[in-house]
DNA sequence: TTTGATTGCGCAATCA
DNA sequence: GTGATTGCGCAATCAA
């Protein structure tokens, strides 16, 4: 046995053709509303992943800044060392505890350790 | 796009109790299979919405990192040509032209220049 | 051919 | 009262 085509879904049977006719017009808008509500959706959807592919992107072009900048930084700091340690400055560029700056500042802000 | 899909019965009458019977147990099998496959996609909408925020979360991580060691780099190459420019070593610290390097090199890898 | 998984669609309840 | 959402069932279709 197929399923019901019977309309006789509400409990009460007070059906008058212009409730019948009502009830059509609003069903139809119903549809349409509900079609619109998914394709808005699923446009939703579709906006998030591509999201998801744009933030991967950027992370990726981020990633490379860091490693890039960490290299560079690293190269320097080294170069710097070794230039102070082998100078007659002795560590001391510009009143500044070189071996302690160049220990680490890029992680996080920290507290200002403006001991010197 | 299909025409006119609808609630239309099967045109076959060809019916018995037993189809009747494989009918019903049929659509029960595949309600069942249609709740599943729907929870299944909420759930990858979800975790396509929790990976968002999870990549948005990354990104700042990332972003603050970008911008201390762009800031502790540019101190440093400050430092560094100042005392450079007012050194004996007149730019050169080991046979290597500061000014360029320090020109910038963390864009792009560009092409191995193991020149030097 | 059979069977579970997907997907478009309509209905009704509910939200706003 | 109206459009927007959402859970649910049906049927077509995909996929194995």
């Amino acid at each position: 046995m197929a399923p019901k085509k019977g309309r006789a879904k509400m409990q009460d049977d007070t059906e008058s053709a212009d409730d019948s006719d009502e009830y059509r017009k609003k069903r139809d808008r119903n549809n349409l509303a509900v079609k619109r509500s998914r394709i808005k959706s699923k446009m939703r959807t579709q906006e998030t992943l591509k999201r998801v592919n744009q933030l991967k992107s950027e992370n990726s072009v981020l990633e490379e800044k860091v490693k890039n900048l960490t290299k560079e930084l690293g190269f320097l700091k080294e170069l710097f060392l070794a230039h102070a340690g082998s100078s007659k400055d002795a560590s001391k560029f510009e009143g500044i505890d070189l071996h302690k700056l160049l220990a680490d500042s890029s992680e996080s802000p920290g507290p200002s350790s403006a001991g010197n």
